[in-house]
RNA sequence: CGGGGUGUAGCGCAGUUGGUAGCGCACGUGAUUUGGGAUCAUGGGGCCGGGGGUUCGAGUCCCUUCACCCCGACCA
């Protein structure tokens, strides 16, 4: 026996972060690439994003947004347009000087986001109100040259997905960023089982570029927090900068108003952060890539790898995503194993099983172990994995409510955040008040606005525009 | 960009005052096993991160460089 296996994953209560890195690495959900900063994602992981995909592929098209393509290189110029922007993102694109054997007369800048070649191509595209509202979604890889990196959470390149609609009024183009912040939150909740916080940035915080950034943060098992998702309320400054009008039912040229939005594969980060434990990976039936593994006992026992096979028909019959280990490892390792990849649910089948007409099962989230009539099984195993989903939340929920403290008093604030809690609190808006705020937590803070007029500031006393969270943030 | 740490077999590590490379796991083969990380036998695998130096001799000492990880400042 060995008796190391434990150690192969650092104890989550010592360093949550190489618990982390050690999780997502021996899941095999990723891999370090060979430039500095980069990420493989694996088959493991990546099957968990085209799961992500689907959900919001159905949930973009309900909102009328069709999916396109655009270039990754983009002239540098396209950049400057936009004053916030550029300043806001010059310091991590990464620029392409020379290509074909030669200096290039222009350099090309490879997106860190797409708004600016978004915006030129619909300059061409929209003539008239009727053309509007305009919504287009494109899945990509970015690049942000980031000095820190860590696999999901931040890379020098990710995947992500990002929506740019074009409106004929500022309240529409706001509305799309509120409808698609909802979108993600309702994902999160529905599909990856995480509670999230939402609202609005503040002018610190928003989008370079932006006239309202709005955000949805997700709490970590360790009380920090993730921000999982923004969208970007843009009014007419991209329009200004691509040149992007339309005539209006006045027959007057208007510049129209936009908005974006956007998650990334750091949601692949939150879920093993969120729903995470000492053993490894628990993920949510819906997102996992294998919802049921069927290990068999005794597999060189007569009937016992028959049945086996027979069940995994069964459940992938009945649209259940299975996998059947006929390895040669132990029953032990495998339990072991893909308790470690988060499998939700564990069937065993052996001689004893057979026997009786049941199939021993093992819950991941609760190492509740059930017997499952064999001759009901599909419809056993589908309402378990929902009895899963539903439970996986509600313990995401506590963590979240646990995290969170209510407090007007500011040295509470500070000592809660410090103690690895999420302050909810007031503050009045301004924006010199805000950075005072930061600077006397000397911690990093991630901040969400939601109005407020009841209460009053923390730091300074006047009366609150904003009710607010603080936290640590990774 | 600061602070800390690590580079030796696929992975995890050991390697003493310098003497020419080892352990566990994994992998190949054969057998016995199988209800919480099996056992025996046997086999393969190394530019000791790179470069330079000291030395008869360097994984080990010195210089230099590179890469990666963790913690902070900036970002999804």
């Amino acid at each position: 026996m060995n008796k190391d296996f434990v150690s192969e994953i650092t104890d989550i209560n010592k360093d949550f972060p190489q618990w982390y890195t050690d999780v997502v690495l021996k899941t095999e959900m990723v891999d370090y690439g060979p430039v500095k900063g980069t990420m493989v994602i694996r088959p493991y992981g990546y099957a968990i994003w085209e799961n992500i995909q689907h959900y919001l592929d159905a949930e973009f098209k309900k909102q009328g947004v069709q999916n396109a393509y655009f270039p990754m290189f983009i002239p540098e110029s396209f950049l400057k347009r936009e004053a916030e922007h550029v300043e806001g993102f010059a310091p991590e694109v990464a620029v392409v000087t020379f290509a074909g054997g030669q200096e290039l007369a222009e350099k090309l800048i490879v997106r860190p986001t797409s708004e600016t070649i978004i915006g030129e191509m619909f300059s061409k595209w929209i003539k008239s109100y009727r053309d509007l509202p305009y919504k287009i979604n494109q899945w990509c890889n970015v690049v942000r040259w980031e000095k820190t990196t860590r696999p999901f959470l931040r890379t020098s390149e990710f995947l992500w997905q990002e929506g740019h609609t074009v409106q004929a009024s500022i309240e529409d183009a706001n509305k799309d960023a509120l409808t698609m912040l909802d979108v993600y939150s309702n994902c999160l909740k529905n599909l990856l089982a995480i509670p999230t916080l939402t609202g609005k940035k503040t002018e610190n915080e928003k989008f370079a570029g932006a006239v309202a950034t709005y955000s949805m943060e997700a709490i970590m098992k360790d009380g920090k927090c993730l921000q999982a998702g923004t969208t970007h309320n843009l009014g007419q400054n991209f329009a200004k900068a691509s040149n992007i009008k339309f005539l209006n039912q006045n027959e007057k040229l208007e510049y129209a108003y936009t908005s974006s939005w956007g998650v990334s594969t750091r949601l692949i980060g939150a879920l093993v952060m969120v729903h995470g434990d000492e053993r490894g990976l628990r993920l949510p039936p819906k997102v996992a890539p294998i919802q049921v593994v069927l290990i068999p006992i005794a597999s060189k026992k007569e009937g016992v790898l028959e049945k086996c096979n027979e069940v995994k028909t069964l459940l992938e019959n009945h649209g259940i995503r299975v996998k059947l280990d006929d390895s040669n490892n132990t029953p032990g390792w495998k339990f072991n194993e893909y308790e470690m990849r988060g499998v939700p649910l564990r069937l065993e089948i052996g001689p004893r099983d057979i026997e009786n007409g049941l199939a021993t099962a093992v819950r991941r989230d609760t190492h509740e172990k059930l017997q499952l009539n064999l001759n009901n099984l599909p419809n056993e195993v589908e309402k378990t994995l929902n009895l899963i989903q539903n439970n996986m939340y509600k313990q995401a929920e506590i963590n979240l409510k646990n995290s969170i403290v209510e407090t007007d008093n500011f040295d509470e604030m500070v000592n809660e955040i410090n103690s690895g809690k999420v302050a909810l609190t007031y503050h009045c808006g301004n924006s010199n008040c805000e950075t005072e705020i930061k600077n006397k937590t000397t911690i990093k803070t991630r901040v969400i606005i939601a109005d407020d007029n009841k209460h009053t500031c923390i730091y300074c006393g006047k009366p609150s525009k904003y009710k607010l969270y603080f936290g640590k943030q990774y």
